[in-house]
DNA sequence: GCCAACGTTGGC
DNA sequence: GCCAACGTTGGC
């Protein structure tokens, strides 16, 4: 079982509208490591951190499992959709995503802020200055610490 | 809203 | 293949 932490702006998706409607496609990734995370990497039963971005109180706020393989991302191919890639097609899909679905929300926002100053997070690529890595793995040993600042 | 950091694009 | 220009992310 791996471990992953994935981005969401709550103005777009939050964990409040993953609740809402249990399991929903994480479309719109659009950068090549985070989907070679979700394609290579990600199984079916993966334990999620769901962290909102670009908010006042950047953190974790809740947990979500993997609930799919890897299928192509259908955004892609909308030209009225945002996520539009028109250097992909149906037959060579560039862009591809994962379900996720609704676990649980923490008691309490775990706050970026929180994450930064704790010494035994250093290694994590979230707390790295200048990461902009939407989709990125947890090691066990941080996953556990984490939930127990919980 | 600002801007630093970073990824991507495209001219050469 | 280099690298400047540009666009995006995301904290603050």
């Amino acid at each position: 079982m791996n471990y992953w932490l994935m981005k969401s702006e709550p103005e777009a998706f939050s964990l409040d509208d993953l609740e809402r409607k249990g399991r929903e496609p994480w479309d719109g990734v659009r950068n090549y490591q985070a989907r070679n995370f979700m394609r290579d990497d990600m199984r079916v039963g993966d334990k999620v951190f769901f962290y909102h971005s670009n908010c006042a109180t950047p953190g974790i706020v809740g947990i979500a499992t993997v609930a799919s393989d890897a299928y192509p991302d259908p955004t892609q191919f909308d030209p009225k959709d945002g996520h539009f890639d028109p250097k992909s097609s149906r037959d060579k899909p560039r862009w591809i995503l994962v379900d996720i679905a609704f676990e649980r929300r923490l008691e309490r926002t775990i706050s970026l802020a929180e994450m930064k100053d704790d010494p035994a997070l250093a290694d994590m690529p979230l707390v790295r200055k200048g990461n902009r890595l939407s989709v990125m793995p947890v090691g066990k040993a941080a996953w556990k610490h984490i939930l127990a600042l919980e």
